[in-house]
DNA sequence: TTATATGCAAACTTTTTGCACATGC
DNA sequence: GCATGTGCAAAAAGTTTGCATATAA
């Protein structure tokens, strides 16, 4: 049915681990997710479906999902944390008002890439690409109030 | 003596803040400095000369020079966060093994800026851009080693 | 069967906060 | 002199860890 949660077990399996209910019920929230929740929004929205799930065993998958590369940890400054399922180069739009983040797909990364890796011996394995300001709702809006912002 | 310095001087007095001798410290060791340092590395560095500054003095030092936009605070997925005096855009190589952080200046970065404006209707205004992988120095060596990765 | 995963609670790390005292302007 | 800043210590927030029990393969 879902093909990516399919694409995730398999990885899974492939990897030697176990797919447990607990993992493909945070495996289903992240799949196609492009809210960039943070590890406590994704525990909530697990435990609606499965209530005794730990946030510790949240984090665990977390983590093994980022060491398979599968998922993006995004740390910020105001040391929120957040989990972006798509990981393939992309530029993320932070909007510093309302914490809104979009995904934006720029050809020009992956040529940034080539430069740097011809011009510099460094060898890119992943990147992150963030631009922070208003987005246009809220540039839009006469008033500021603070917000969940990363 | 320090233009630099001065210069940061003159930021703090014209938006009414004093200057005193522990953000003169704190100053001091982020003019021109591109090792990324940590708030602990900064405050270990600040002690050599100023030995009674407490932590929470740099911590405060810090989010002032942040919210004047003097410095940028950059939060990693292992929650280490990093501060780097260098606001104009610039590209972090973060290697993955040693923990080194380089700058490269690359100009496409400020045309992306534009690209974004043009397209989406995002006011943007800061940006943070990070390629992680392995610098040149790593990519040669036999043994991989654990280090302050950020 | 058995290595691996889970849930719990405690520990840990980093950053923030409240407050009395000190100080730059 | 007074508003602002500092240092301390305690609190808060987020994440990790150890271990007994449960379970996927």
């Amino acid at each position: 049915m879902d093909s990516e949660l399919e694409r995730f077990m398999d990885i899974l399996r492939e990897g030697g681990y176990k797919v447990t209910p607990q993992r493909i019920a945070v495996l289903k929230v992240l799949v196609g997710n492009r809210t960039h929740p943070s590890a406590d929004q994704i525990y909530q929205e697990v435990r609606k479906e499965h209530p005794m799930i730990s946030l510790a065993t949240v984090y665990k998958t977390l983590e093994l999902l980022k060491e398979m590369g599968q998922v993006m940890e995004l740390g910020f400054s105001n040391r929120s944390t957040r989990y972006d399922p798509q990981v393939d180069p992309h530029l993320n739009l932070v909007c510093l008002r309302c914490g809104f983040i979009e995904d934006v797909y720029e050809t020009s990364l992956n040529s940034l890439t080539n430069v740097v890796e011809d011009a510099s011996n460094f060898e890119v394995h992943s990147g992150r690409f963030e631009l922070y300001g208003l987005c246009s709702t809220c540039r839009s809006e006469p008033v500021a109030v603070a917000a969940g912002v990363p």
